[in-house]
DNA sequence: CATAGGATCGCCT
DNA sequence: GGCGATCCTATGT
């Protein structure tokens, strides 16, 4: 590994505690790394929503709904959360908060940082950089993963969100908004618990929304 | 740059 | 049978 590349993974049980709207900005700027058959690939998170579990209308565990899709949320934090969107696009989550209380964060974005050219060329030639993994489909696309993970736990091999040395994101820099795509959760739609870097590059839809 | 429409299928009612 | 926590392309401004 080079030197440029040193960071140190964060444990699964990390994403136990229960503040999941604290823990989706504290994931902006670490590091999302994945191993598929033995090749890695990470990309510096940018973008993350919040679903805050059964008082949430847009969760899909809404009032503790029980289906089996939404089984994984109810995993104790640190378990990744994958599912199939549209038909065709895998959207990759980390289960938050004590096993029973369904919430989750939705990776959106982030920056190429490891094995640019394998994601490269897992999305395509023609796809510039900065959109390599710009929304939760692309992101998922580009890091390999798919709804055959769901519900691994967020450790090596398959998974890590990690820390490196990258400077320390302060509140100025984060911007927060509606999240994307919600509008069937009547009043809940409008809370900001979308959270982006802002006028970063990779960010998918509206950069500077917020504060 | 903004908006529109089609792709595509597992999950839920 | 209807509809998504989306993406890509095409068309118009």
């Amino acid at each position: 590994m080079p030197l440029e590349h040193t960071y140190t993974p964060v444990p699964p049980h990390f994403f136990e505690q229960e503040d999941t709207l604290w823990l989706a900005r504290w994931l902006l700027g670490k590091l999302l790394i994945t191993r598929q058959e033995g090749l890695l690939t990470a990309v510096r998170i940018t973008e993350t929503e919040a679903y805050l579990g059964a008082t949430d209308r847009a969760c899909h565990a809404y009032g503790y709904r029980h289906t089996a899709r939404t089984r994984t949320m109810y995993l104790p934090g640190g378990h990744a959360y994958v599912y199939l969107c549209y038909g065709m696009h895998h959207l990759f989550n980390i289960v938050t908060h004590r096993a029973g209380e369904p919430h989750a964060i939705l990776l959106r974005a982030g920056e190429p940082a490891i094995g640019t050219a394998l994601m490269q060329q897992r999305r395509g030639p023609q796809v510039p950089l900065h959109k390599l993994a710009s929304g939760p489909g692309s992101l998922s696309k580009a890091l390999g993963i798919h709804t055959g993970l769901n519900a691994l736990p967020l450790a090596a091999p398959h998974f890590e969100i990690a820390e490196d040395a990258a400077p320390y994101l302060p509140d100025t820099a984060i911007g927060s908004s509606p999240r994307i795509g919600v509008s069937y959760a009547g009043t809940d739609a409008l809370l900001p618990y979308r959270f982006f870097v802002k006028n970063h590059p990779t960010v998918s839809g509206p950069k500077t929304w917020g504060t």
